[in-house]
DNA sequence: TCGATATTGATAATCTATTATCAGTAAGGA
DNA sequence: TCCTTACTGATAATAGATTATCAATATCGA
């Protein structure tokens, strides 16, 4: 029987409070403090078993970096900004990307990664 | 000074012989068809000061995946299949893409992930 | 052809991210 | 409140990819 443990509790509420796709030390580093003293194994255990349950998603970005973040979000790409190196959620697309792929290629998903400077650090350049 | 061995040689071959972005197994595999006997390490070494040369470009996959190309090919993105886990280049896209990022962000790259079947996986699907 | 040395193959070492272990703790039904 | 046991924190173990080591080899200028 699962339980609603305080560790729990406060990494679910890092993600309500959170607008854009976090990584796993972001995470652990929120949580704490929420949740003082909370280990980095019961936060991979918990990202783990939200995961299995459908409760988060993961985004896989290139260089392996793995983010999580709530579902239900509608159709939607990822901007990773090159100064802060966070990963921001951006509108869906509207394009048509079928006409990119060769002839008898069969289109199933796709993932549009576009990265340059975020608000905060394009101000600072 | 650099010398002409036959190892190199035989990992430029690979990449003027395909054409499709290579992962290091691949790349090794076929290497030694041309060298048999060549070791993983000497793969590493070469790509690395390939790569360091810009006679090899890097492309970075979601999951860490790490391939290589020649570079000089024009503006593309890439399509991985889900079945065979081939990558391949697609041509480039003619989208509007500063139009998705919210204000006050500068777009400074992009990457198009398609992926599906390519067709050969496709066909016997 | 000879010799200096860049390069190689085999594999040990390293690195980093994730998982397993295990004794102690705390959630929550009875 | 008590008791069962899911869960936790600390950290050891693991796994997979890349790099370092080092004696042996092969390249290529002289």
């Amino acid at each position: 029987m699962e339980r609603n443990t305080q560790q729990r509790q406060a990494i679910l509420k890092v993600f309500e409070r959170s607008t854009r796709p976090l990584k796993i030390q972001e995470i652990h580093t929120a949580a704490k403090k929420r949740c003082t003293g909370i280990g980095i194994a019961t936060v991979y255990r918990n990202l783990k078993a939200l995961l299995e349950d459908g409760r988060l998603v993961a985004v896989d970005m290139p260089g392996g970096l793995v983010l999580y973040e709530l579902p239900g979000i509608e159709h939607h790409h990822h901007f990773s900004c090159n100064s802060c190196e966070k990963v921001f959620d951006v509108e869906a697309c509207g394009l048509n990307l079928q006409s990119l792929i060769p002839n008898g290629f069969k289109l199933e998903q796709h993932e549009i990664l576009l990265s340059g400077l975020c608000d905060s650090c394009a101000i600072r350049a």
